[in-house]
DNA sequence: GTGGTCTAGACCACT
DNA sequence: GTGGTCTAGACCACG
């Protein structure tokens, strides 16, 4: 898979979303153990520091933890990641709303739309 | 009216889609003159080099246009208008439907998480 | 007939280079009277100060002359008039070769492209 | 070596014309790092700003892409580059075609006068 | 009075 | 060290 980073954002946040949405969506699974620095460097082509920078978010976020010399991990606690989950949901929800209100779209109508899709 | 600018995205980006939305919601009539430079940077309180910034992105875009010396004008072409508008909004619903894929989340449950909000 | 001026480029002189080339090119003949500087501000459709400053550098160049009270003229000096024709088209045979140049082109694959047109 | 700015004519524009003409012409090749923004400004002895304005005009182009923070580079794109080079030819030979032919000369004798030059 | 251009200088995020 | 953004302020051509 190739990962076409837009430029416009920073790169360090945009794994950070790459990585969420793995955990929230179960890809990565509760306790299971995260690859590298070293290794998400090679996958995501990007400096090994920008890693860094978007694993320690995570970690800030709770979302995973790091067991000193042996790597990182997706941490054990369901209920976060479930919220985490929702929140995220909700965000994005009322940001999209948002949007789309200034726009001069209703609910109804914007509901309308994604039917069609 | 006030104008609270999102500190972690540019402002010029900001105006230009305030303008948009002005223009695509028929705020801004085709062929109305836009108020001058000057007048947007006091209304937005910014500088004037932003406004010229912005604008110049919504001339590119064909949105408006300038005559020289005598002021800047919404496009007379409604066709473009409407397509932008429309391009505007499947652009919107494409990237946020692509995210909420990405989480998980079908078609389906999005329309009944938007109903039940 | 439409005169769709370039915005990026003072309108005056290209008003003065449309009534160049009528006298250099004959549509305007020796001694012929010029429009008045309103029709000819109807004509382009622009402000009649547009044309008060196109006319007052033609007159510069010789190329008309204005009896007082009665209007302005073209030039009697036939020769004036080639010399300023020659003049013009060698200026932009210049620039035309200089642009070329810069980009790689000689003079013989210019005449190349010339006549494969 | 030393750059005189035509003063009649924005410097913005005419160091777009310079870095589009080392690209076409291949002076920079396809995926070329460009020098950064100080050192074109120190090189052509102007404002940053005036750099950035005329890279952006390039980027808007997609001559070049920025890598966020690494610096700028030509675009791999050869086939667009070709495309730009052809583009800009076409159009400078048919501007020069058409003026010539308004102060009423036939393609034959432009190409007479070239010969003759 | 209008937009266009340019300068000087500053701060910031990112790698 | 890189580009991105923004400000303040200046001068100019144009109509």
């Amino acid at each position: 898979m190739q990962y076409n980073f837009n430029n416009e954002y920073p790169i360090y946040l945009q794994i950070v979303e790459i990585i969420t949405s793995e955990i929230t969506s179960g890809t990565l699974k509760p306790g299971e153990k995260l690859l590298s620095v070293r290794e998400y460097a090679q996958k995501f082509r990007v400096n090994p520091n920008t890693v860094v920078k978007a694993l320690s978010i995570l970690e800030d976020d709770k979302l995973i933890y790091a067991e000193r010399t042996n790597g990182k991990f997706v941490t054990n606690d369901e209920e976060l990641i479930k919220n985490f989950k929702e929140k995220n949901i909700m965000k994005k929800l009322d940001d999209f709303l948002g949007e789309m209100n200034q726009l001069g779209y209703s609910k109804e109508e914007i509901i309308k739309m994604l039917k069609e899709k």
